[in-house]
DNA sequence: CATTGACTTTACACTGTGTAAATTGACACG
DNA sequence: CGTGTCAATTTACACAGTGTAAAGTCAATG
């Protein structure tokens, strides 16, 4: 559709995101090929195959408006709601990004950049599960079950594209029935019930 | 050490395995080299690199005795205890079997059999995670938060290697963290508390 | 008209997997 | 003793996919 018309480097990020969307292999050639580009000119824009996933990664994010996602959890009252509306974020966002955390997962150990864009998603992740703990320890309502560390972590590790994955994919739960037992999983672990 | 001396064949496996467990590159050259034996000579043995791995795993099975350390669970008298111990051989075994279930999931999506391999031992997983859960429901201690589903599926879901490595490797836990705070955390979500 | 920039075409180097064939050496059997 | 056979070796090659290099095309711009 709207693929045409834009400018050469959209194109091919568009056409990247497209590939990885469907499932398809998405070799620079055939990634070229849907962009209607030759296979150099993508080298010609990104100067390795790592590089252009991770390109993609943001285009997706703008494409999406990743940031705006993130206002009701920032803007959230009490902590309680802040980590419901923080994990209702993620959960919207986990598969739009999932072809493309995955792809540069594929890459292999050999690939050091690819593996650091991953970790970084993760990391920036974290930051706001620590927001909401924290969130939630400030209001008093953090469960004494664990400590603040261990509560951030734990969330982190339950967040994991991965587990997401499984569960939507394997398990064949939906987007919501994930989305809303992911949920009430943190609540109930993390938040004091009195 | 005991390396030498085995029969070809199980110095090619238990080379892949040395080479994965130090995290080093496992070319099919790399563990030729390792063996002491030719490359030609592991493709003798082993149909591909996909079919080396899938039965590395098997081999890294009977050199820790797996199914012995599934006995304390499956012997359990009550649920509660079962679903403890079987927390605590699964996260036993996942720090050995770790190297290699991402060795075949860097095979990338291309390769039907390594996928499958990694698929088919998730879900053995599962039926231990199942087989806690319907022990926990026999005797009324299922906690009323999930369906059995549910609680089968997302306790299989939290002990996917992916957030066992995230815990331990990133965020530092040591494994015996790991360990107990799994199981305090299965127990928080679906024991019973009367 | 000349230049510049974006893209194309063609060609090649490199890595890693997998296949094929001829050769060697040891051991076992008649 | 010879003969087979089995395991492994050596050498060679085909193939996919990434990445590099260089020369050529074509349109827009000054």
């Amino acid at each position: 559709m709207s693929i045409e018309n834009l400018p050469t480097r959209d194109r091919i990020l568009a056409a990247c995101l497209e590939l990885l969307e469907n499932g398809s292999n998405a070799r620079m050639s055939d990634i070229a090929k849907r962009a209607g580009v030759s296979r150099q000119a993508v080298y010609l824009h990104f100067g390795s195959r790592a590089e252009l996933l991770i390109e993609t990664t943001f285009f997706v994010d703008k494409l999406h408006n990743v940031d705006t996602r993130l206002a009701p959890s920032r803007e959230a009252k009490t902590g309680e709601i802040r980590l419901a509306a923080y994990i209702d974020a993620w959960a919207a966002y986990l598969p739009i990004v999932w072809p493309l955390l995955n792809a540069l997962r594929a890459m292999g150990p050999g690939d050091a950049e690819a593996q650091a864009a991953v970790d970084q998603r993760m990391q920036d992740m974290k930051e706001g599960c620590d927001a909401a703990i924290m969130a939630l320890k400030r209001d008093g309502m953090l469960s004494s079950t664990y400590t603040a560390q261990q509560a951030t972590d734990l969330l982190w590790a339950v967040l994991q594209p991965e587990v997401w994955h499984r569960l939507v994919d394997t398990c064949g739960w939906s987007q919501t029935q994930y989305a809303d037992l992911i949920a009430k999983t943190a609540g109930h672990l993390f938040v004091q019930s009195d």
